[in-house]
DNA sequence: AAATTTACTTACTAGTTAGTAAGTTTTGCA
DNA sequence: TGCAAAACTTACTAACTAGTAAGTAAATTT
């Protein structure tokens, strides 16, 4: 039952939050750029909050719906397929991910969105891990220690990545990936 | 020729801007913190701009002369330093790195300051291709590929992984670390 | 001792922020 | 057709933002 407005606010929301964070994310910035009045985005999100939380939400049901759609794929097809997607926020208006906004702005987010957040990222690192554990028992990838220490550096470097490419290209990413994929491989 | 006054607003800026970030550094802030009133930081700091490049300039120059105090010391030992000192930024009020902050702000950045963590971040990326050429010759670290491409790996790991600690707790950092030593070790 | 510079305070401006209350138009349903 | 609910607009508030102009006190220099 929701509204097309409401779904056309919090994707523009999406988009600001991933480039310029939930603080400097505002209510006139969102009415003036969907031809509206600021009372208006009131209506469907009364509070920051409401949309920051419905924002941060959204993206975790897509991670979600994504995942869902990948079952049944290769260990590989299922990390290049994330690689990707991240790589075209990159394209996409130097976006940086949900996880790494709402990370690097979490001081200034309140309680809900913090903990969606946090749900967030726990179900990525997770999904990492399991990808690597399936990955290694089929001998697709490689890698020492455990495989919830590599997800770990694999969801911060790529995170990582996406923000240093804003300062020094986005070579920096492709040259992150390629490194992971290269020590990955058996 | 620095007034304290003036170190002790840059000092206190850094901490936030490590903290909120650049947007929501408010001179407000600044001076109430320091007892003292708004035009007083407008005094030393004209512009949000000038504080701003001075704090990514200062962090910048925290990092040369780190860097300089290390020379001579094993490669081992300069990585554990740079680790120990993220960690310490972890501990001390779950700030992030400037470099991340630069990054995540990067959009609300002015020019001169967008300049001055690109070069910041170049110089860090540098340093530690060299650290790991070095670490290499001498026996004492291995990895696949370049030493740019594994520097490039290492610099964003560990900035996304301050930013996600954030997040998921402070042991998320340690595993990262461990990870990344764990897979330099010949 | 006088003049000048440094380091502020007081008091203000113009613009932006999230949020609200009340009124109006549009839409769907009975 | 008429009623009700949904989707708005108009008009406003209180708080905050960076920034400025003018005045003051203290330190430094001549």
């Amino acid at each position: 039952m929701r509204s097309e407005t409401k779904d056309k606010i919090a994707e523009l929301a999406t988009e600001l939050v991933q480039q310029v964070g939930y603080p400097s994310l505002s209510y006139q910035q969102i009415s003036s750029q969907l031809g509206m009045k600021n009372a208006a985005v009131h209506y469907h999100f009364p509070s920051k909050e409401d949309l920051g939380l419905d924002v941060v939400r959204r993206d975790h049901e897509l991670f979600t719906k994504f995942t869902t759609s990948l079952e049944g794929q290769s260990a590989e097809e299922k990390l290049d397929a994330f690689l990707t997607s991240y790589q075209q926020l990159l394209e996409n208006g130097n976006r940086i991910c949900m996880i790494g906004a709402s990370a690097s702005d979490y001081k200034q987010l309140p309680d809900s969105i913090r903990q969606e957040a946090t749900t967030y990222l726990s179900e990525v690192k997770d999904w990492f891990t399991r990808l690597l554990e399936n990955g290694k028992a089929d001998g697709v990838f490689q890698y020492k220690g455990s495989a919830a220490g590599k997800a770990a550096l694999i969801t911060s470097a790529l995170a990582g990545a996406l923000q240093h490419a804003r300062l020094i290209g986005n070579d920096h990413y492709l040259a992150v990936v390629a490194q992971l994929k290269l020590e990955l491989k058996p």
